[in-house]
RNA sequence: GGGCGGCUAGCUCAGCUGGUUAGAGCAUCUGCUUUACACGCAGGGGGUCGGGGGUUCGAAUCCCUCGCCGCCCACCA
């Protein structure tokens, strides 16, 4: 690339896809395996869901993290910065099932010359899970690149040469051997107990994903007869179409109304099944009528009364949602599988046979007529109400408890240690930490690892068969580390040959795969290589900085947290920086669901990316933004402003050796009382970026680009740049500006990559070498300042400015141009400071066009102004 | 119910390890063709820093309390 002529206007376009080809050749953000740890600021990158959908969010929270990244390169650090795409998971299945019209059936047996067709008409076409996940590898393989693109333009500064997806058989190892190692320890384990169950997607899931909703709901008024007598007592329920999975009535030990009760049976109202009556404090007099029922699976309190008491367990729902068959039999019969006893079978029967088969919502509205028509059944209407009710975070239904053997990864045994490696990472901002620790402390479940879905990563083991067929789940078949990734679906146990798949004592494969962020937590070692690179992981790991938005802190950063420490009780990162969210102007979250999203690229072609990084620059860390178009307005008026400055501040300079331009040179008073100025923003503008402050920083070099140096140094210096001479005054000028931009254009590089590169090989690089990149030149610091003399007063600028200010107001005040002559100006001052000024004061009448300059020498405390215009 | 954060000019936000008349940008008003930039420049108006207590010579900044708003979690008979 030859250099370029100097634009007449900023066209943003035309200067950042300039640069962007330039990278693309010259790899300036490569990683140097060769450098010293010490040396290196290692990234966890978060890899983006391709199949999600771009939005503001991700260019925001990504420039976050190149901010950063790009500081400590300049601060001389060699960058891991990689880049991963999350392809794993449930938005990547259903973008596959619909393009390809296939449906994965995971004891279909894999075909190696399968084709998929786009479009395909007809009913699904059942596939194995290993041709759907290649399936998957291809759709993913074009959703990466729509975000591959996206990256390029906003300008992050990755290597692209560590490039790594969720899904490959990389990620899947690294996956798979976490798994093995943990199972090792005895971290991981399974066991078949009630778990949150997806009805919809027919799976389980972990803690970490429920959210609560909202919903109308309504107590419904029971009466359960007291057995042997005509009493009864009433009970207030939400899901009355559990009433068959009744297995006990509770009432708090010092309710007096329903003391006299405890220890007889109640009998459920359709159903007839007796119930004993037990006092248990939890059971709050307060709530609905004071007596609760036990259900099974009805919710997490019902399961731990079922277990306390070792009540029966009874079934009710399959794992769709819909009633199972059930059996009300004779007092005597066996209570067995769905067999409870009634007294009353034939009309228990007769009642669930109308329920039967239905999925819960329809169960309720056809129990609640069905109690309705029966005398004695209903106690008052019932109360309408809202309450919370847990789903599945991408689910539409309600989720269940249901009982199902799963993996699951021990954290309850960890929750303090996990909360002490919380408290060695530091967090930005720092109260991101009590997110982490109250999410930690108010776990109640282990960490449910298996999901019964197709596409993830295969958990890795078979199980032996019984002489019937039966699974021994406690025969665990597992692989050699060097076989991984494996399919258990379509891999092989050792010992096993392929005939004895699922025939009685044979083996059977795992069908489930991971959750996903059990891969996800693996970011870290899936960029070092983890166990298969020792040498890499050693040198990289714990990283430095993980960025992250907040509201996946007890998703992402607990699980990889928990993976660290388990591993290798280590944390993972020094640092977790948080970005905010992106709000719509009604400070609603922006979200595809809610239609408010505006998408990334429109705004890109608008404004440009310099300016799209600048509006992310000005959000603080963890702070959520309402999206407001007019920053990125004053970001491209920022960008032109340094554009117009640059290219005179250059011409004012330009075709003076540079030899005589150099730090020494800057002689004048006002020169030096600018570089005077400038110290404290380099050091300030340092540490917040230290701190990982980068809206501080950016606010800081703003601040000082705009007011100090363009609206009264560049105006101040002028006259003295436009002397015929190389005199003193003009090179100390000359140097001023030169070296005063050189610093700002690095402090802005960081937010504005492609417009300060810009300028930067305008006037700072040499022709020959395009190799130079602004990117890797240091970052400003003092010691490049250490040849400037101070001025001879520590106030000098101030209070030139205060003198321009003085004289800009009277002439504002009497509408005149900044160009109208000023007849005299006065400035009051002690003689030691009118001497040191007076430099100063001749820069400021070059500027302002006064004739007559009088420094008057009094003992006073601050200067004094006085400004005489001339008046016809 | 618990935790965290926020409440500062019309709007978006800084300031908050206590210290001169509380800041910026946008918006608004008055001017200015000033040879880098009208995507500019100069100047003005506009805030009892959510309410109430307290500590202090002094509080937007520290303490207490109340009130809204947001997020996270728990409970959900």
């Amino acid at each position: 690339m030859s250099k370029h002529p100097l634009p007449s206007n900023y066209a943003p376009e035309d200067v950042e896809t300039r640069w962007r080809a330039h990278w693309q050749k010259t790899n300036p953000y490569a990683y140097d395996p060769n450098r010293d740890r010490d040396e290196t600021f290692v990234v966890d990158t978060p890899p983006p869901t391709v199949s999600g959908s771009l939005h503001m969010g991700h260019m925001f929270s990504y420039s976050h993290q190149d901010f950063i990244v790009r500081f400590q390169r300049m601060r001389g650090k060699n960058i891991f910065f990689p880049i991963g795409w999350d392809d794993n998971g449930l938005p990547t299945e259903r973008r596959v099932q619909n393009l390809f019209n296939v449906k994965c059936e995971p004891h279909v047996h894999y075909d190696p010359n399968f084709k998929a067709e786009r479009g395909r008409k007809g009913d699904p076409q059942p596939i194995s899970r290993k041709n759907f996940i290649e399936l998957c590898d291809v759709a993913t393989k074009e959703d990466e690149e729509v975000f591959r693109h996206l990256w390029k333009r906003l300008g992050m500064s990755y290597d692209w040469d560590q490039e790594y997806a969720t899904v490959n058989d990389h990620c899947r190892t690294i996956s798979q051997l976490s798994f093995l190692e943990l199972l090792e320890k005895n971290e991981v384990y399974q066991a078949e107990r009630p778990v949150l169950w997806d009805v919809d997607f027919r799976t389980a899931i972990a803690q970490a994903e429920l959210v609560d909703k909202e919903v109308p709901s309504a107590y419904h008024f029971l009466r359960f007869g007291i057995e042997g007598s005509d009493e009864h007592v009433v009970i207030a329920t939400t899901r009355p179409e559990l009433l068959p999975a009744c297995v006990a009535v509770l009432v708090h030990p010092d309710d007096e109304r329903y003391k006299q009760y405890v220890g007889k049976n109640a009998v459920t109202p359709l159903f007839q099944v007796p119930v004993p009556i037990m006092a248990d404090p939890k059971a709050d007099p307060e709530k609905g009528t004071g007596v609760v029922m036990v259900c099974t699976f009805g919710d997490q309190t019902d399961v731990e009364w079922v277990k306390t008491y070792s009540l029966p367990t009874r079934q009710v729902l399959d794992r769709d949602g819909h009633m199972l068959p059930i059996k009300f039999v004779q007092s005597g019969d066996t209570e067995a599988g769905n067999r409870f006893v009634s007294l009353n079978p034939a009309d228990a029967n007769r009642n669930y046979a109308q329920i039967l088969g239905k999925y819960t919502k329809q169960a309720q509205k056809l129990i609640v007529a069905l109690a309705n028509e029966m005398a004695g059944v209903i106690d008052r209407p019932k109360q309408d109400i809202m309450h919370a009710v847990k789903y599945y975070e991408k689910g539409e239904r309600p989720l269940e408890l249901l009982p199902a053997r799963q993996w699951f990864t021990r954290i309850l045994d960890h929750k303090d240690a996990l909360v002490v490696q919380g408290r060695k990472i530091a967090w930005h901002p720092a109260h991101m930490a009590s997110r982490y620790e109250n999410w930690v402390l108010g776990l109640n479940q282990d960490w449910c690892l298996s999901r019964q879905r197709f596409f993830g990563v295969p958990i890795p083991v078979w199980y032996g068969l019984g002489e019937n067929g039966e699974v021994l789940h406690d025969k665990v078949l597992v692989p050699r580390a060097d076989q991984l990734p494996i399919d258990p679906l379509d891999d092989v146990p050792e010992g096993f040959t392929k005939e004895q798949r699922d025939v009685p004592g044979g083996f059977t494969g795992d069908p489930d795969v991971f959750d996903t962020w059990a891969t996800s937590s693996l970011t870290p070692q899936i960029a070092t290589g983890g166990p298969l690179n020792p040498e890499r992981h050693k040198k990289l790991f714990p990283m430095d900085m993980r960025p992250q938005s907040h509201e996946i802190i007890r998703t992402w950063a607990f699980y990889t947290i928990v993976k660290a420490y388990l591993h290798e009780n280590q944390i993972p990162w020094k640092n977790v920086v948080i970005s905010g969210w992106i709000l719509d102007p009604d400070r609603k979250k922006m979200s595809k669901s809610q239609g408010n999203v505006v998408t990334p690229e429109p705004l890109i072609d608008q404004f440009g990316a310099d300016c799209v990084r600048y509006w992310a620059g000005r959000a603080r860390t963890g702070v959520d933004t309402a999206f407001d178009e007019q920053v990125f307005k004053v970001g491209k008026r920022l960008a032109t402003k340094m554009f117009n400055a640059a290219k005179f501040v250059l011409g004012r300079f330009e075709g003076i050796d540079p030899a005589l331009l150099g730090p020494e040179r800057i002689t004048h008073e006002t020169d030096r009382a600018i570089i005077r100025e400038l110290r404290p923003l380099i050091e300030r503008a340092t540490t917040a970026f230290e701190q990982f402050d980068y809206a501080q920083s950016l606010q800081l070099t703003e601040e000082f680009f705009w007011g100090t140096f363009c609206d009264n140094y560049v105006e101040l210096s002028k006259p003295r740049t436009y002397e015929e001479e190389l005199s003193e005054g003009r090179l100390s000028a000359a140097a001023t500006l030169r070296l005063v931009l050189r610093a700002l254009l690095r402090m802005f590089a960081p937010f504005m990559p492609f417009l300060t590169e810009e300028i930067w090989h305008w006037a700072y690089t040499n022709d020959a070498d395009m190799n130079e990149t602004i990117h890797r030149s240091p970052w400003p610091t003092l010691e490049e300042f250490a040849a400037v003399k101070e001025p001879s007063h520590a106030e000098t600028y101030q209070i030139v400015c205060t003198v321009v200010e003085a004289v800009r107001k009277a002439k504002a005040e009497k509408n005149l141009s900044m160009k109208a002559p000023v007849k005299k100006v006065v400035v009051t001052a002690t003689s030691k400071l009118a001497a040191a000024l007076t430099p100063s004061i001749e820069d400021v009448n070059g500027m302002l066009h006064i004739q007559e300059l009088q420094t008057k020498q009094e003992k006073v405390e601050t200067p004094t102004v006085d400004v005489f215009l001339v008046t016809d």
